[in-house]
RNA sequence: GGGCGGUUAGCUCAAUGGUGGAGCACUUCGUUUACACCGAAGGGGAUGGGGGUUCGAAUCCCUCACCGCCCACCA
């Protein structure tokens, strides 16, 4: 047995106070020396597994990581303890463009741009940087004590992770699920490369809507058309109209002329043109407008690009000289000043509508004309469909399988190809000889077809998310058939935001089942989101997220983590942050920590021993009880992920139960001999106890604290509480008979509190209380528990009268069927007696008549089951037993 | 445009259809040797509005308002 020393001494010169920041860097490097994060494959074991959604390189600790990392690590060090075979794949993500980005800005602000580089040289610098930079989000995760198996460290490109996503794309391109598509496409033109649908994000912007009337070609009068991107125009090859519209009909087949060109149109009929919308006139032009272009494919029309990658007007025959070479929103005002003097330009109306821009970069998204490669999506969402439909993968909450359903249903076809350096290089090669095409998991040295050893690969990188999809079989080793695949896949739980559900969830789901033929996880948990103390999103640019750094800094890593734990997974999922419920779990520390002191002083040189369940004074029964009535709520409420209701529940019996009232009736059975040692020997068991049932919560205060307790000798050859059994309830302890006993004993307390403060008997003076118990079984129970009464309630003398009279000036309070009466004789004030009685007559007052209300209310006795009929009438007349009572007292006063 | 979630004490949140709770803040008292980052007591609420079901609604149904989020190819 270890030698107990007071914690105190590691905190010098702050009385009483716990310090977070102590604990927490020893026992982060006490974790590291001793490798106790490093995986370990027990066997025979059922297995707990999780890959954390790997953050970016270029990423810093937020609120949502902070969240999310704490609610898995909780699991994680749960199913540890209750000896799960564990594994928590962390790692990081190369995230293509944000990495790009930010290592271009660098480039920039030294003068250079990658183009001077050179894309080989470009990318060395970015492996640079990642080595320097890559890995400052999980040393920020450190701060937070997550027990990932640091020892596997996952990377998206680390060669065997790269050798993943090329056996997926090969055998996907083999199998023609992938293939190359001309098309329009989402383009930023700051980042010069596409994008697939769900890396745009759609932004309310208050533009405008420009009616343009086109002129009829060799006849008088025109079209309008409605526009919110006039510059496009440019690129315009018709004007459709509905078919079924009645106004237009006799237009179909006609002529246009396109203003500010000398170019003639064609006014043709497509049932896509929404009769209701603008003026019913729709211009098309395909190479710009990703609904325009399947117009054109439709009805077999040119499309003509007018504007370039970099979102400037190109210098071709369809754009007009002045515009050349200028930007697509300088241009689109040129273009409403020359429809203005041409007189052309109808009405511009204000007009609110939803506008891509560039998930990372903000630009504004410009529908772009290019080959990219796509994933073919229809078939391989069905089965991803399924296993979500059929319950092998469940959302918590549920709610959220909609969400992925709703995206799974209408898929469309996947843009996975990326104009960017940084990434995976598509891996398809052609023969600049015979033009012979295809995808190869390793380089080929010639061409397959006629040898040629001139092969060209494809310039593009693969969408991030791509890789991403394979996350949590391609960690674990795939498509090698590894031990660990064997041991921890499917893995257990996926825990993320909600925002990537589709962007990510959905995709490895589908991945899996396509590979691995089975899912990746059986339950994805949802956690909420943090939003600022006023209900904004937080976001860094905007400058209101908070660190969640600096709050580890202020409260502790301990209390934060039980306040994400408290916010949970289950109810509201917009949290908004609030301080001041840190500081609530930063007191709670402190409370432990010092109620920790106190056990730790009593427990000096103990040797923990058995309880003995015969000497057992009602209190410890009680207590016993409690603790066991947690334990078992703690392990339903984890079981159920309902992380808010274990952190109440373990919050409520530590400061209530334990701390308010236990601590205290034990320091009077300490000082006498006959329960000191059965006292010492329940403090132990609850409070060691308590460390291991909080641990998964709390790992710093709790490891401390653990470290210092006796332990028996199975725990001592331990490492870590990490390693020790998790605590389940032992029915043994359940004693309703404990509880209704102390529970009486606490409201006779209370009354007596009460009575003594709102007759303001000075705290100093010891005045006696005379109880009148109706019960004679109660009665028995408090007398036994006089001693405990008497210190707790500061009461002198305490006596048991055998009928309800009372000395003249008493002050008294009715608890159930019994009498607590405080004489008061000299100490008592006239006036503010009769004040108080009155007050608390019009309270009675007002309880009697809710109280009838309810009996008198039409069909209630009739209707309402027996059993309530009777509580409420009983209630009734026990409220008016006090009535009475109450009137008695006040005569007296007279 | 579609869908989801929320609206309870001044603030942040709890409440199997049965007389609405906690923490913070506020008021009063208190330094009793684990803790003043504490203890004790107290005040404070037509549960967003309006309908409906029910003996009984914060809770179930309908509707409106506001807030937040996701999805969406209506120019």
């Amino acid at each position: 047995m270890s030698t107990t020393k007071s914690p105190s001494a590691t905190v010098e010169g702050q009385k009483g106070a716990y310090n977070p920041k102590e604990v927490e860097s020893k026992w982060t490097q006490y974790w590291f020396e001793r490798e106790v994060f490093d995986l370990d494959i027990i066997p025979d074991k059922p297995r707990f597994s999780c890959a954390l959604p790997p953050p970016n390189i270029t990423g810093s600790l937020h609120m949502g990581h902070a969240l999310n990392g704490t609610l898995q690590d909780v699991l994680i060090r749960l199913k540890r303890m209750q000896g799960y075979n564990v594994l928590w794949q962390p790692g990081t993500d190369h995230a293509g463009i944000s990495t790009q980005m930010v290592v271009e800005r660098k480039l920039k602000k030294e003068g250079k741009s990658r183009r001077d580089l050179g894309r080989e040289a470009f990318v060395e610098q970015v492996w640079k940087w990642r080595h320097e930079y890559g890995n400052t989000i999980l040393e920020q995760y450190k701060r937070l004590g997550v027990s990932f198996n640091w020892d596997r460290l996952a990377f998206t490109m680390d060669e065997g992770y790269v050798k993943a996503i090329y056996r997926a794309f090969v055998t996907l391109y083999k199998e023609g699920f992938i293939y190359r598509g001309h098309r329009v496409t989402n383009w930023c033109p700051r980042c010069l490369t596409s994008l697939s649908d769900l890396e745009v994000e759609h932004q309310e912007v208050h533009g405008h809507l420009y009616l343009i009337k086109y002129p009829l070609v060799g006849e008088s009068g025109g079209l309008t058309v409605a526009t919110t991107r006039p510059e496009s125009m440019l690129g315009d090859v018709a004007v459709a109209v509905n078919p079924e519209d009645e106004r237009y009909k006799k237009f179909i087949g006609r002529t246009v002329k396109l203003p500010l060109t000398e170019r003639e149109l064609p006014v043709i009929a497509d049932s896509y043109v929404d009769v209701e919308f603008g003026t019913g006139c729709l211009k098309i032009t395909p190479a710009h407008d990703a609904n325009d272009w399947e117009v054109g494919q439709r009805h077999n029309l040119p499309a003509p690009v007018v504007i370039d990658a970099e979102g400037k007007m190109l210098a071709n025959e369809y754009v007009p000289k002045q515009f050349h070479g200028k930007d697509r929103f300088i241009t689109r005002q040129g273009v409403v000043e020359e429809l203005k003097q041409q007189e052309l330009l109808v009405e511009i109306q204000d007009y609110v509508h939803g506008v891509g821009h560039c998930e990372r970069c903000h630009t504004v998204i410009e529908p772009y004309l290019s080959d990219q490669w796509y994933l073919s999506m229809k078939e391989l969402a069905e089965p991803a469909i399924k296993a979500v439909e059929e319950g092998r993968v469940v959302f918590i909450p549920e709610r959220y399988a909609s969400t992925y359903l709703d995206w799974m249903q209408n898929i469309r076809d996947w843009n996975i190809s990326r104009q960017l350096w940084w990434g995976h290089r598509i891996p398809v090669w052609t023969c600049e000889e015979c033009k012979h095409r295809d995808a190869f998991e390793t380089a080929p040295e010639q061409c397959p077809q006629c040898g040629s050893k001139k092969l060209e690969q494809d310039p593009d990188v693969l969408d991030t998310w791509f890789s991403s999809a394979l996350w949590p079989f391609a960690t674990l080793g795939w498509p090698q058939e590894t031990n660990e695949l064997k041991v921890f896949y499917p893995t257990t739980i996926l825990s993320t935001a909600r925002e990537i559900i589709n962007l990510w969830v959905a995709r490895m789901i589908f991945t899996s089942l396509k590979f691995l033929k089975t899912i990746p996880f059986k339950h994805v948990l949802i956690h909420p989101v943090i939003q600022t103390p006023d209900g904004k999103r937080m976001s860094k640019s905007k400058g209101n997220a908070i660190d969640p750094l600096d709050m580890i800094d202020r409260y502790g890593a301990d209390a934060n983590r039980f306040w994400f734990t408290s916010v949970g997974i289950k109810g509201d999922q917009d949290v908004r942050f609030r301080e001041d419920r840190l500081e609530e779990y930063k007191r709670f520390s402190n409370k432990l920590w010092n109620a920790g002191k106190f056990v730790l002083a009593q427990l000096e040189g103990y040797t923990p021993k058995g309880i003995e369940a015969d000497k057992l004074t009602l209190a410890d029964r009680w207590i016993l009880h409690r603790y066991n009535v947690m334990l078992r709520n703690v392990n339903v409420a984890f079981n159920n992920y309902d992380f808010d209701d274990a952190a109440r529940e373990i919050y409520d019996f530590t400061w209530d139960y334990f701390c308010d009232w236990y601590i205290e009736i034990a320091k009077i059975q300490l000082a006498q001999e006959g329960t000191a040692e059965q006292t010492r020997r329940v403090l132990h068991v609850v409070f060691e106890g308590l460390m291991r049932a909080m641990h998964p919560i709390t790992p710093f205060i709790t490891e401390e604290l653990w470290s210092k307790l006796p332990k028996s000798e199975l725990f001592t050859q331990l490492d870590s509480i990490m390693f020790a059994p998790y605590p389940r309830e032992d029915e043994r302890f359940f004693c309703e008979e404990a509880e209704n006993e102390m529970s009486l004993v606490m409201k006779i307390i209370r009354s007596i509190r009460n009575t003594r403060q709102t007759f303001n008997v000075p705290a100093g003076s010891e005045a006696d209380v005379i109880l009148h118990i109706g019960d004679a079984g109660e009665k028995a129970i408090l007398e036994k528990m006089t001693d405990y009464i008497k210190r707790i309630a500061r009461a002198g003398q305490l006596t048991f009268a055998s009928d309800s009279s009372m000395p003249p000036r008493s002050a008294w309070e009715q608890v159930a069927s019994s009498k607590v009466i405080v004489p008061l004789g000299a100490l008592i004030d006239v006036e503010k007696t009769r004040e108080k009685l009155q007050q608390r007559k019009q309270a009675v007052e007002k309880d009697v008549q809710k109280t009838k209300q309810i009996l008198d209310s039409a069909d209630f006795r009739k209707k309402a089951p027996p059993e309530k009929v009777q509580s409420i009438e009983s209630q009734l007349a026990e409220l008016e037993k006090q009535l009475n009572s109450i009137d008695a007292q006040l005569k007296m006063l007279e």
